[in-house]
DNA sequence: AAATCAATGGGTGTTTATACTCATTTTAAA
DNA sequence: TTTAAAATGAGTATAAACACCCATTGATTT
């Protein structure tokens, strides 16, 4: 294959903005990868993920709101195409087996040189995974047969509508159904309709299960 | 005093190369400031120390062969004009206080904004201390003296009981005020008060609301 | 042309949440 | 040992949420 001619599409989500900047400053110099976005927490990279899907996405462990593991258990659920390369300032073997449940793609310690970080995203680019860091062929096929025990049925899930998304934002807002109604200028029997068919969608219960979930998906995001 | 007319010099100590290579950037792209040098481990460090000695020490805590807290103590004795500023990434007490204690001038988080970095190097430089991250003029006293014990007091206030902890958790899974009494052996006019008190220390609205916070702060952590 | 769906609005209920008031017991701290 | 706070429980209200039912309009799709 001609490398020159493609541009691998990376992202990173990172919580310590030095070590961030520092990253993406070392991954735009390179010719061929291509920067979409760096984020630094799980719930802004949810949000940046219904915009943009990279094709590498360096994901560090501990990132707030939603760390990187079951970032990653929900990446493969609704864009499988997205190969994740966990980050993480600890290789213990509990990390690296909990990356390779999720469906991470590939292991790096965050006291890797930057050659590392490059050849990891090539190998992860051009076959799919990239092992190194305790990281095995082994450990995968292992840890896949686990994962086939634990299919959760999110591919179901029915995509929200545009009204039914600003309900749902205006709700994490923590605005009852009348001040919707006052904001969106409509009727409050409407937000009410709007939110019931928001309960069938996504399954939740009420107003906090619904939340967890508008986080989750990326639908709200937490600032701060 | 006239900044443009100093050079503050710096040096690096830290085993991240990305994040160290990052730093070095960023200071070198500062006009007043000079990267001496920029070392991966604590015996590198004492080596480099013994031809330059920088006015500024960016020290990382978990460095190999010498770790930054003993290498303070070890430069204040044999370089006592040399300022170190201790950067770690995690801001736990413990390491507050054996970073004031082995002599450095000010702690940082390596979650802290290059703007802070610059900003605690340059209050280093021109007051000898930065006080900041938990790093107070009492704690260097106090540590100087004898280990005593720090009172939180700001963070005692608003903090939240653990029966109310274990409230806001259920409420975050979905259950209702019925059914966390279930739950928890207890009545639910019980819950609900506890509810209300949840409400007055948060400033939430509502359940939506309390979710948000509860996320945001670290009391519930969304799964895959 | 018919079917589908998003967006709008309503009727009628029951359940839950929220806002006040208050009291008791236990536990931890000053 | 007195004080303060946490954890427990309740009475009485109103507001909001939630569960069913239903219809109309406009846009898109088949």
């Amino acid at each position: 294959m001609n490398r020159l001619l493609e541009t691998i599409q990376v992202a990173i989500a990172e919580d310590h903005p030095v070590y961030r900047k520092g990253l993406k400053n070392l991954l735009t110099s390179e010719k061929h990868l291509n920067v979409l976005f760096d984020v630094s927490n799980g719930s802004e990279l949810m949000e940046q993920l219904r915009y943009f899907q990279p094709q590498i996405l360096l994901l560090d462990v501990r990132i707030p709101f939603i760390d990187g593991i079951n970032a990653t258990k929900i990446i493969r659920e609704i864009y499988p195409d997205i190969c994740v390369i966990i980050n993480s300032s600890y290789s213990d073997e509990q990390t690296i087996q909990a990356a390779a449940a999720s469906g991470a793609r590939a292991f790096l310690s965050k006291k890797s040189e930057f050659t590392v970080i490059m050849d990891t995203i090539e190998n992860v680019y051009d076959k799919g995974f990239s092992f190194d860091n305790g990281f095995t062929p082994d450990l995968i096929t292992t840890c896949c047969e686990e994962n086939k025990k634990i299919t959760l049925g999110e591919a179901n899930a029915k995509s929200l509508s545009l009204r039914e998304i600003d309900v749902l934002r205006l709700i994490c807002d923590g605005l009852s159904s009348n001040q919707i109604a006052d904001v969106l200028y409509i009727s409050n029997r409407t937000v009410e309709n709007h939110r019931r068919s928001l309960f069938e969608k996504t399954k939740a219960k009420n107003m906090a299960d619904l939340t967890v979930y508008a986080i989750k998906f990326g639908y709200y995001s937490i600032q701060g």
